[in-house]
DNA sequence: AGCTGTCAAGGCTCGCAGGC
DNA sequence: GCCTGCGAGCCTTGACAGCT
């Protein structure tokens, strides 16, 4: 327990701040910073021969008054009927520089006498115990520009603060976001976010490109080359930069899966970006073009195919050879696929397909319809017979590995929600996670060179790191019960995804992991939101690995 | 429920009265 | 005469009441 007695001395006011903070919050008195004399000010009126005050002891006294302390005195014009705080309460702690040695801070005054209740219950809805960091409230206004309502900003705001906030604190911030977007308009000058205009018909758009995962593309599609497009069927094909060293996993000839995806997107990206002339001027797949007619599109359906030369390493993955094409279209879905190949080799290691919702960017519902020219410039065009459409997974089994994690700002892409390969890296985490801890609870295999053959030793491993593994966790139940860190060693064969719910920066959401006695090669995810009403369910995944590989 | 104008409170600086 | 600390003034932030 913090304790503060009268001439107790602290050498430094950081920890006499702290001591008083502890105190404060211990015996619930609202003390309030009342008065304070800096150094340097105090230097001012020095005159020659006076001893100075050490600059570098910051203040010369500093005093705390009870926060109902005085009494009131309106300012107003009389409009509206007043309440007021001060109630003359004559608490106060005053602390000041030691007369003689003036690196040495004495506490002089404390009168603990408050003329009204304390309680802790009281201490907690003071505002100084409501106010955010500086931290906290720059996250808190980045929720306000996604306009996330009041209420839903008070519940996870109080949750990430762990302070008691009221709804009025979020109109408070609201309002200073308002004043501070206006501001920085009227001085032409962007504020914390990085907001662009993008021009569109007859209107103007903004647009938060926040800090995030989708922004990090990377300079290898700038050493593109050898691009070509193709009219009908409609696709680009280019040669870029292989996957750098970097991106493998230790143990296999392949880069590891969220390597991989962000290669696969740097792919598609450029590609959307190319331009084709003919009839007129315009992009692949016209993403830009719907974007600026007020469409946005969601990722919806993702699936990844590798071959098992993939995994071999007499497939050389530098340079890599790209194929993006549009795949078809209905009435508001759009299906693509990129396939990615080898120097010298002719099938694809890596074929991804992907389907995207258009919705109204506004309303941020489905469109009923793509635009008129869109259908009339790409009919005909098609690669593909039939759109991407990934089955709902079965429903999950109780018993799960679970993994809790929480949506940071970073995650959050231009479409303003949890970029899709947030819920991606969920899933593989923890899986990883998972088969992390299996590995520290199976039988330990002793290897000795001197011993000959590998011996099984029972028992568990008694190093296992994970306290909430233990032999008696319930975890342990629910582990993958097939897959183990050898099989995935292996690497992956195909990986399923379906986006179903949007989410948000500061949501808590759980990670699934499961798997299926007749799919051992197989595990299952799905990724959910806890609410009073049952759980949602936001994202589902499927991964399927090579198992039975023997030549690798 | 959310928004907004208005007023109160908090936080800081500074000048000076008065105690030691 | 030195030095402490009170309190006024100013700006920013928070709270409230009334309106949409």
């Amino acid at each position: 327990m913090a304790s503060l007695r009268l001439n107790q001395v602290f050498f430094s006011w950081e920890e006499f701040f702290e001591t008083v903070s502890k105190y404060c919050a211990e015996t619930y008195q609202p003390f309030v910073k009342s008065s304070c004399k800096t150094c340097s000010q105090a230097n001012k009126y020095v005159k020659p021969g006076q001893r100075m005050y050490p600059p570098e002891m910051g203040y010369v006294y500093y005093r705390y008054s009870c926060t109902h302390a005085g009494t009131f005195k309106t300012a107003g014009s009389g409009k509206r009927e007043t309440k007021s705080n001060k109630q003359g309460c004559e608490a106060k702690i005053l602390a000041s520089l030691d007369r003689k040695d003036k690196t040495k801070i004495v506490v002089k005054q404390i009168n603990e006498e408050h003329n009204h209740e304390i309680s802790p219950l009281l201490f907690e809805s003071y505002v100084q115990q409501r106010q955010l960091s500086k931290s906290e409230k720059a996250i808190a206004e980045e929720l306000v520009r996604l306009n996330i309502p009041s209420k839903t900003l008070q519940i996870e705001m109080s949750r990430l603060s762990g302070k008691r906030l009221i709804v009025q604190d979020l109109h408070n911030i609201r309002k200073a976001v308002r004043l501070k977007d206006k501001l920085a308009a009227a001085s032409g000058t962007d504020g914390q976010l990085d907001v662009h205009q993008v021009e569109t018909a007859g209107r103007s758009e903004t647009v938060s490109t926040l800090p995030s995962l989708h922004k990090a593309h990377s300079s290898a599609n700038a050493e593109a080359r050898d691009v070509k497009t193709n009219d009908n069927p409609r696709y680009v094909t280019f040669t870029r930069p292989g996957i750098p060293d970097w991106c493998f996993d230790l143990h296999t000839n392949a880069p590891s899966l969220m390597s991989l995806v962000g290669v696969i997107e740097d792919c598609w990206v450029f590609s959307l970006a190319q331009r084709i002339s003919e009839p007129f001027e315009h992009t692949l797949i016209f993403n830009r073009e719907l974007r600026k007619d007020g469409y946005m599109n969601f990722q919806t359906d993702y699936e990844m195919n590798m071959a098992q030369a993939f995994y071999t390493d007499s497939l050389s993955k530098w340079p890599l050879r790209a194929k993006y094409a549009y795949g078809m279209h209905t009435s508001c879905f759009v299906t693509n696929f990129l396939e990615l190949r080898g120097a010298a080799s002719e099938d694809p290691m890596v074929r991804v397909t992907m389907c995207s919702a258009f919705v109204n960017s506004k309303t941020r519902k489905l469109v009923r319809s793509l635009p008129e020219w869109f259908k009339r410039t790409l009919d005909g065009k098609e690669n593909l017979q039939k759109g991407l459409n990934i089955e709902r997974l079965a429903p999950r089994p109780n018993e799960t590995y679970r993994k809790k994690m929480m949506v940071l700002l970073s995650d959050i892409d231009g479409n303003k929600h949890t970029n899709y390969k947030v819920y991606i890296r969920g899933c593989y985490d923890a899986l990883q996670h998972a088969i992390t801890t299996k590995e520290m609870l199976r039988p330990i295999k002793i290897e000795s060179a001197t011993d000959g053959p590998s011996g099984e030793m029972t028992g568990t491993n008694p190093n296992v790191g994970n306290p909430s593994a233990s032999a008696n966790d319930s975890h342990k139940e629910v582990l993958p019960k097939w897959l183990t860190a050898d099989i995935m060693k292996k690497g992956i064969k195909t990986l399923r995804a379906k986006f179903i719910k949007e989410s948000l920066c500061g949501e808590e959401v759980t990670t699934h992991v499961w798997q299926e006695r007749d799919k051992p090669l197989w595990v299952f995810f799905s990724m959910e939101r806890e609410t009073t009403n049952g759980n949602q369910v936001l994202f589902e995944m499927s991964l399927e690995y090579f198992g039975l590989m023997s030549n690798l």
